[in-house]
DNA sequence: ACCTATAGTTCAGAACGAAAACTAATTGCG
DNA sequence: CGCAATTAGTTTTCGTTCTGAACTATAGGT
């Protein structure tokens, strides 16, 4: 669970675990979409060639390598046998927000396939009833994957709230109007008879992974990601792992406090940045009035294209803002990048000078304009995060798939 | 180095790393001042007592556990044979501040033995002329631990400024005027002959490791510290190690933005919490001239004493905006305690109501009164968190000394 | 054809922990 | 007092895993 700070007992050096770590190992020295050799695989991971061979032979058996043939590069010497990740394993994703259900599957080497986004209004209904409509969607996707001949090894359930992953719970969604959820049961319905099941996990946290994986992030390896939903999420990448902190809340970026007289804020403090970045902040801010949120993000985005003084201020004032946080936690967590979603992303272009101008005032020299980057995944961030997550955790432990 | 993000190449696992690890793990379970025996040692850590037995033998050959005799808890069966830390083996610890060079040596349990502060104005001194007076007062310290019959297995020496402990690199640390110093040679000379040499690290990091592991912090896994010397320092403490953040410099709560509004600040941003708690900040909002730090400090608490409003109100407002930092803090980081070390205990009866009422008013309910702690180790936090992680190091890397 | 270079396999050997049988030292109880 | 019960620790055998060296396989160059 990526930096997962959790109280497990240091378990026993057993000589059978040399062979999980070098399963793992192996597999992690195959990339996505590259083939690869065993001798290659030998150079890169220090083992000798005969290690490598027995493992390989794990590997697929496991069915998370395929060989594809020789690879013929021309030089002398008998040619290898390609090796590459399974294209035909993959994990189902699926996302519960305040106004859409969302699933798809994600393969070993990041396609995602399958994928379905359903408008719904969630905020009130049950667990029960969120989630039966949801199984409908992942019963089409599976369906689908399994016709296309992917297997999927598990899954993950990406929602707009705290959770506890080892209990299946979700401690608190505010905006879903959900407390202490348990969701054992509806999980395992989700997907039944995978081999690593279907995990919960938090959707900004989900989103940053995604943006690590598959999107912006990619060529950092510590930023801090900012989802901007209904309330303002947030997602600490450290070292290219999600940093949980020690209760596995980490990341609330929204209630960094940017401006101590500032406003009340719905956590109990004042001066948040979700008062001043959240959608209704913006959106009131802007003097838009109530309605479906598709449809005052429409109206924003018009207003900001003719130039309307009013959301121009309210948008730089939220960049303003984003910058102060933004400079507070590159200076105390010591990451140099940002990468912006949620609406936010489709802001970029007044939200951007704003918040770079703040950042460089705060603290000059520690965030560079090409360290700060737009998401370009949209609604499938969530799902892809928690679908990747899940192939992590197969990618990662191997030998559970070793027959 | 505590969870140092290195890029390290994950090491293939051998069979002979498990031995590696279960060395470690052994000594894990053998706590400072506490008695054990194998069979003990085999229930705790899960291994066979064959396996514990043996690796309990190496551990003897290396010098860091010690037979103890025969321990008798009155009940049936065969008493087992008492091991303990070996009181005879330490680490030296170093520390050079703007105004005090610090050495003492502390050993495996924890003691602190031959301690000794010498008052030196090293600000303006070159880092040769400074080593050179820190030199003499090691030698003092590792001959009186020799004549003890104590053996120093390595050493760690603290200043404040950041710095790149794998290349004994100070990038910069302004307050002493140093700017890019290696210092390999006069770190090898402090301590010649040691199996773990001498490292370098920041000096808050070390005062809040030293926390964690012989201070206020034993009570917390997690907790943000922070250091009033000449400027604010911190140390981030998760899951009972340091996070150093992916270039190491992590912590560095004094650059946080507490008042968009504020102040400039030396880092080139302004409204910095070093703005309103640094030692300057206080003394000269408290109409305190200049003179010799002490001095200074002295004035400032019988002032306080006396009831004088003018710093009462500085100490008030530092407090104040300690609490915004630590709010903000312990929602991104997940953090729920804090520990004040440095000037900032001295200043106890005055800053900490402020300080509670300020992180109850920004973030209700995240941090408990009895999660606000005042640091006791006064001069010799830092020297003993760099001994302390000296002997951590050998701790865990039980082999090296195995012959 | 023959040499060289590279890929991959086979087999013996060493290191290690697990499991079980064994020895050692103590208490409790008849 | 003596024997059973109980706990501590050691010895022995075994299976797993990696390493290293020898071996086979397959290509290009001459």
């Amino acid at each position: 669970m990526s930096t997962a700070h959790l109280e497990d007992r240091p378990t026993p050096g057993r000589v059978g675990d040399v062979r999980k770590q070098n399963l793992a190992l192996v597999l992690r020295n195959v990339h996505p979409n590259v083939q690869t050799t065993r001798a290659q695989l030998a150079a890169e991971t220090g083992l000798t060639k005969a290690s490598v061979s027995s493992l390989v032979a794990d590997l697929l058996d496991a069915g998370l390598l395929t060989e594809v043939g020789i690879t013929r590069d021309g030089e002398r010497g008998r040619p290898g046998v390609g090796l590459a990740l399974n294209p035909l394993r993959g994990a189902l994703g699926a996302e519960v927000n305040v106004d859409y259900l969302g699933v798809g599957v994600v393969d070993l080497n990041g396609n995602l396939h399958f994928q379905e986004t359903t408008e719904r209004h969630n905020s009130g209904s049950s667990p029960e009833e969120v989630l039966g409509a949801l199984r409908l969607m992942t019963k089409r996707a599976a369906d689908a994957a399994s016709d296309a001949g992917i297997v999927l090894l598990g899954g993950g359930l990406a929602v707009p709230g705290l959770v506890d992953a080892d209990r299946n719970y979700v401690s608190t969604a505010p905006n879903l109007g959900w407390t202490g959820v348990e969701l054992s049961g509806e999980l395992g319905a989700l997907l039944p008879h995978s081999p690593f099941g279907v995990t919960l996990s938090n959707e900004a946290n989900s989103a940053a992974l995604a943006e690590l994986w598959y999107g912006q992030g990619v060529s950092f390896r510590a930023y801090l990601y900012i989802s901007g939903e209904v309330g303002v999420g947030g997602g600490l990448i450290i070292d290219s792992q999600l940093f949980t902190g020690p209760a596995g809340h980490a990341g609330e970026i929204g209630h960094s406090v940017v401006q101590p007289k500032g406003p009340k804020c719905t956590c109990g403090g004042h001066g948040c940045l979700e008062t001043f970045a959240g959608q209704e902040a913006i959106f009131s801010a802007s003097g838009i009035g109530d309605g479906p949120t598709g449809h005052r993000m429409a109206q924003l985005l018009t207003a900001l294209a003719a130039g309307d003084p009013r959301p121009l201020a309210a948008v730089e004032e939220a960049g303003y803002y984003l910058g102060v946080a933004t400079a507070t936690t590159a200076r105390l967590m010591n990451v140099a990048a940002v990468v912006l979603g949620g609406h936010f992303s489709l802001l970029e272009e007044w939200i951007r000078p704003a918040l770079q101008q703040s950042v460089d005032e705060f603290a000059p020299g520690v965030v560079a304009p090409d360290a700060v980057a737009f998401s370009a995944l949209r609604q499938t961030a969530a799902l892809m995060g928690a679908a990747g997550s899940s192939l992590r955790r197969a990618l990662a432990n191997p030998q559970e798939l070793v027959p």
